[in-house]
DNA sequence: CAAATGGTGCCATATTTTGGCACTATTTCG
DNA sequence: CGAAATAGTGCCAAAATATGGCACCATTTG
């Protein structure tokens, strides 16, 4: 039998059965002693905690705590998720937020180096504050799915970015601007870009965009993005 | 060397040089072509997506979309995740909620059979609306980090929970609840408990608790809990 | 056509994992 | 106390698995 599944056998029949033996377990999973003993050292090393009593009525014991799921997430949803923590938190009081913190954190740490470049180079991006309670949500939509990539793409590799907008009082207009930064008031959410045609920042929400698509023959250099005392860039997670 | 060193030797290889032939891979990780070739093998097995052209000029490309990240994440935090995005979600219009929800899709998959199970018994006990505009924020404290796990544990397996309650005009009380609901109004979240001392419905202000503790002794019945009509349950990501 | 590339099957060899055994240390029961 | 039951370690031969080399096939490019 493989590894990987004799280990996922011993930790079934560990919470399965609160208490077992080594020879037990080596009965049920079909395996020497010897061969769950390293098993054993091998779950603890992974993390796994298990305590473990010598003497007659004495056995191993999982804490249960101490179960891992080992999901494998793509780049992408790192971000969506790190981004949705990010975003809640801002919106204020979320409980929990240790846990999700080092949840993510320890994603982060298994991502690729240069990605967790990028991913800090999108944080910085990221600016969170409280809307108005005066602010009309009547008409709020639904944001285009094939926003993230296009973002993701303009902001870590400066470049433009072009859209169709829908402003409030419904008039379309075609943009080409650059993606200086991401502003969150739950919630909505908006794009602050600088328009080289305007010559000025535009706020952009995002629910009003439609067909994005980064230009990727194009760069910009950073600009200071001028944001109310209220609103902050979002810190890192891990200092 | 060992096999996963190999694997990521391969990988960032593919991801620096952007084309590679088998030989140049070969020779970078110290390995013969024919063991490159079953751990490129291996890897597409895994998830990574790499092209491949033959031919003079062809060689091989990793799609950098399909970086996985293999973090391991105890319990809890995914609990934590899950709620931080329920909530985000419902708060309103949050971006990239599909993304985030395949990765916690994902993550759930992962998860062992039974915490799942668990993990959508919670959610049950979820509720989300938005609240009232007038609502004063200004007292709005910090919640216990040990709020998770004692609601976790009283939740999941029908315990009581006993904590200190300080109400909105500063009196303190001991209360021992059945905890009925959850119910989340961004940014204040709420503990729903029936108390059997008074016969009726309480809401807790989760950052006014302190010192919870589930009662493992005890158990309760389910009982319908009478929400307002815009106050939805969550319903569970995966179907 | 020849050269450059990815890809497969086979088999002997190198490496790692496993099982068995002897042994130690600790706790519990009678 | 002594015997039994338990976890844990070190060592070595045997079993299982991974590796490298080779011959070979298919496709593309010049």
């Amino acid at each position: 039998m493989n590894v990987r599944l004799r280990h996922d056998a011993i930790v079934r029949s560990l919470r399965r059965n609160g208490t077992s033996t080594i020879d037990t377990l080596a009965e049920e999973v079909g395996a020497s002693r010897r061969t769950v003993l390293r098993d054993i050292s091998a779950l603890r090393d992974e993390g796994y905690v298990i305590h473990s009593d010598v003497g007659r009525g004495g056995g191993l014991q999982l804490d249960p705590q101490s179960i891992q799921t080992r999901a494998k997430l793509s780049v992408p949803e790192v971000f969506a998720l790190l981004i949705s923590v990010a975003a809640m938190r801002a919106a204020g009081n979320l409980p929990f937020a240790e846990l999700a913190d080092a949840g993510l954190a320890k994603i982060e740490k298994a991502l690729p180096p240069d990605k967790v470049k990028d991913l800090r180079a999108f944080l910085e991006c990221l600016h969170i504050g409280q809307l108005s309670p005066l602010q009309d949500l009547s008409d709020t939509g639904k944001m285009d799915p094939d926003l993230l990539s296009a973002f993701e793409a303009a902001f870590l590799n400066r470049h433009m970015i072009r859209f169709d907008y829908r402003d409030a009082k419904g008039r379309k207009t075609r943009r080409e601007v650059e993606p200086q930064a991401m502003l969150i008031l739950p919630p909505l959410w908006y794009l602050v870009g600088w328009d080289p045609a305007r010559g000025d920042f535009r706020h952009f929400r995002m629910d009003r965009i439609s067909t994005p698509e980064a230009l990727s023959g194009t760069t910009f250099r950073r600009r200071h993005v001028p944001f109310e005392d209220d609103v902050c860039p979002y810190s890192a997670l891990t200092p």
